[in-house]
DNA sequence: ACTTTATTATTGTCCTAGACAAATTAATCA
DNA sequence: TGATTAATTTGTCTAGGACAATAATAAAGT
């Protein structure tokens, strides 16, 4: 695909680089958004529209490309593309402000062990200076301060929010949320390896915990902060990491022997997804191991599937392991 | 997609459990061809084959499935569609047996510092045992019995590629292949924070080296490796993880003020993308910013880019760094 | 007033089959 | 042997229609 300099009678596009058009395939793959959802979306309401190089293939101008990835950001908060298809770009940004669904895990809910909303902004403003060093080292301190429990639930889990807000609103750029979920991670896994090894706690360290996502889903922070959690009540967790095929998911709790399998879903996980693989998944597991699904995915409110545990929220992971214990193990 | 029952008429696909068909989008996430791919070469070669469902949609038994896995990893090492697809199942894996080009990074490159290969079969066999928390400790302990440099690049690295070979060929399972890839990515993140943080290392902690890969490559082993590496040489690294949209590669590294832009490239990764990534990667830095490409990436072996450094091998990564300093920092 | 159920609107995915550009291999020439 | 050119292979793109799945709205039942 040959890119080609911007015409002189091309409208605007002028704001960026222009002269830098991107063909259908790089925005599918900067979007998210399919190739066929892209043309459907030209047919239907006339936006994208994008030039035509020589060959007659599409290609995009980089304003385009940004208006779409915010209004795919949008409807993973649960627009719809009738409804901001076609604003123009202040608008969008406008929208990413307010909260449109009355934020799925709401603030109040993390307030009392929250360290406070002022500081969260504090960890924004490191990161947005490039300061990774410190933004580190104040993670860490705030760990250690608060405890894990505290820390993931109060600090890492609204920050994150924060970050996905900031993002929204155009006020951060990709790759500083990429520095900021690098950073998360590295601390998050060094204090998971830090806790004492779950194979000497009583009682006989179980649940033995399977953990992952569903293909295609990529977000990894969530896992890791219930993994921490978990770890940290004593269950046993093994981790297969992002995007593990279902029939995978099923094999390998099975020959690890596990009580639980846990799945993550960030808000972007499509509604039917989740729920045709849950099902899927339920009917290739033993009854005897349970499923727990948790995440800022929007499909987890609607509801819940036959035979699985909705985690509403990091708070309930406690409460789930202990009921756990108190269903499923032999009184010591 | 409504699944149905496999037909009595329906040809073989019993060998897994049959009645389970899916559809195109699945086979496209499980295998990694496009729908694009699958319908021209059903097209073209007459494979796959799938069956159809009442709305006349594609649906692929599960032994196609596993068969376009197959040739979807025999491509990604250098064979042609045109020569492998249409061969019976048992032909495939006889191919994958063999490493078909000349061992990218050849083992004899690595034998100097390698602990044996007798022992890496061992790593192999705990993986296999399912045995996480000792594989974990075995990987440690091969750490600091060797220290890093010589086990990221005697152990780890010719692991990986040994676990790929062993699941081309069908004796691994996929999600034993992520628990090897979470369990080396826990040991080496912990091996990175406990080196002496490279700010107060001698001289100016320079060069200043960010990390990360090009979208669609959802690979970071190979960048955790190298980051390894590179710390270890007292470099400052910032990773952003996987998948980093150019433009955002090109801004991060700029407002880091970096002096190297490192990119770690898997075997997959279509070299065309590799290419044109690079060109335009380079484009946008300034001609102070090196940039270093590295991996399993099969374009690598070809025509180098204008002004990109490849990293043939990971011992090469201190050679480079100690050349960096000479020609780039003034003489201390 | 509030679920529950039917209807309508919206929206994404899938289809066909042809065209063509990019990459690779083969062939030709210096 | 090494570079150019030609032939082949292969993946991506296009068109518009069809339709299934989802969400929103209206209607009917507690």
């Amino acid at each position: 695909m040959t890119l080609q300099p911007a015409s002189a009678s091309v409208v605007a596009a002028r704001s960026a680089d222009a002269g830098t058009f991107v063909g259908i395939s790089a925005v599918e793959r900067d979007t998210g958004l399919s190739k066929d959802t892209l043309r459907v979306w030209e047919r239907r309401y006339g936006f994208p529209q994008p030039h035509r190089d020589a060959a007659g293939e599409r290609i995009y101008p980089p304003v385009q490309v940004v208006t779409l990835r915010l209004i795919k950001r949008l409807m993973d908060r649960g627009m719809r593309p009738g409804k901001v298809i076609g604003r123009p770009l202040e608008e969008l940004l406008a929208l990413g402000q307010t909260s449109p669904k009355p934020a799925l895990a709401p603030a109040a809910l993390f307030s009392a062990r929250n360290a406070g909303a002022a500081s969260l902004t504090s960890y924004l403003d490191l990161l947005r200076a490039h300061a990774v060093e410190d933004l580190r080292r104040a993670l860490s301190q705030a760990l250690l301060r608060h405890g894990v429990a505290d820390f993931v639930i109060g600090t890492v889990a609204p920050l994150a929010q924060m970050i996905g807000d900031t993002w929204m609103s155009g006020r951060l750029a990709i790759y500083e949320e990429h520095l900021f979920t690098e950073t998360v991670q590295s601390v998050l896994r060094h204090a998971i390896a830090a806790l004492p090894s779950a194979i000497h706690t009583a009682p006989a360290s179980r649940p033995h915990v399977l953990l992952t996502t569903f293909p295609d889903e990529q977000h990894g922070l969530g896992l890791l902060m219930v993994e921490a959690l978990l770890t940290l009540e004593g269950a046993r967790c093994v981790s297969l990491g992002t995007a593990t095929p279902l029939d995978e998911i099923a094999r390998a709790a099975q020959s690890h022997g596990c009580d639980i399998v846990a799945l993550s879903f960030s808000q972007a996980y499509p509604a039917t997804q989740m729920a045709d693989g849950l099902r899927e998944l339920r009917a290739n597991l033993p009854a005897s191991t349970e499923i727990w699904a948790g995440g800022a995915g929007s499909a987890l409110q609607k509801k819940p599937p036959e035979q699985v545990r909705i985690i509403g929220a990091l708070s309930a992971v406690h409460a789930a392991v202990a009921e756990w214990r108190t269903l499923r193990l032999p009184a010591a």
